[in-house]
DNA sequence: AATTCCAACAACCGCGACTAA
DNA sequence: GTTAGTCGCGGTTGTTGGAAT
């Protein structure tokens, strides 16, 4: 059948999304769902088609999104599961807990393929085939369970820098984009002791009871209007997701942080 | 200092699957 | 069974910042 994308009616918005709409965005879901994404941006008073909420919705702002550089293990495990369910990226993200299909599609073409590449052109590598294909001739479970990656059910904590071989990996990175919004670099080294966060609180936070929320959520919730289920250190972290590149962002964000208590509340 | 190249990642696009009328 | 509307997935593109020249 014949019919337009629905994002070639006049008027609505295309390209990168700002602060104010994922605003706008947040509120609306945590409010009233996304049960029918077509109607959802009239609804909430958004220029944006149904899809283009969607997809900013699942890749970008929903709450259990873990943020940071993917670990080796995760790295390790999206190769293995592209082995086995080839590009299936939606099935593999379905395996690791807190990464979506599109951020784990991403990284395969720019990082593990030529990872892979390398490896098996090495003679004497041992290559993950071989390790995961036994794995899955013992008989194990490998295909129906999550990935453990050591942070099930929990947001993780940025990695350790240890664990990026070079600067540009790293998100110290991002830590020049906070100096240049006005945190010092010492503070920025306390972000090491991020607070855990259990895995109650998403479903708390989202939850329509708002007493059962974590003090954390509360101070955003009080300090502003916003309705962010967002802790401090989750503000600062999603922060980082806006990279520098996207610098009104990084003020919004920066605010949302500063509102919540900033680098006191974490320590 | 200017230009070019490259890596990273957010977002778009088109298609197939699903569902309700 | 057919049609129209919607959703979700995978491929691809566009933009950006940093590195290299």
């Amino acid at each position: 059948m014949a019919r337009g994308h629905c994002c070639d009616k006049m008027g609505l918005k295309k390209g990168p999304w700002t602060p104010e709409e994922d605003k706008i965005l947040v509120a609306h879901v945590q409010k009233h769902g996304h049960g029918n994404w077509r109607a959802l941006p009239k609804q909430a008073g958004l220029l944006r088609c149904g899809k283009s909420c969607r997809l900013r919705w699942v890749n970008y702002l929903r709450p259990d999104i873990k943020r940071g550089n993917f670990s080796r293990e995760e790295e390790d495990a999206i190769i293995d599961l592209h082995e086995k369910l080839g590009n299936r990226w939606s099935a593999i993200a379905a395996r690791l807990p807190g990464r979506t299909d599109n951020e784990i599609k991403n990284v395969w073409h720019t990082n593990l393929k030529k990872r892979l590449k390398k490896k098996l052109a090495t003679p004497n590598s041992k290559g993950h085939s071989t390790a995961a294909a036994s794995k899955c001739d013992s008989g194990s479970a490998c295909q129906s369970e999550p990935v453990n990656l050591n942070f099930p059910g929990k947001i993780s904590p940025q990695p350790s820098s240890s664990e990026f071989s070079s600067i540009t990996d790293s998100p110290i990175r991002n830590v020049e984009t906070h100096i240049n919004t006005g945190i010092k670099e010492e503070q920025m080294d306390s972000l090491e002791s991020f607070p855990e966060i259990h895995e109650s609180f998403w479903s708390d936070a989202l939850s329509s009871d708002n007493s059962s929320m974590p003090s954390a959520f509360h101070a955003v919730n009080d300090e502003s209007e916003l309705q962010f289920p967002f802790s401090p250190a989750d503000a600062l972290e999603v922060g980082y997701g806006h990279s520098s590149r996207i610098d009104d962002g990084m003020d919004f964000w920066y605010d949302v942080f500063i509102r919540a208590g900033g680098l006191q509340e974490l320590n």
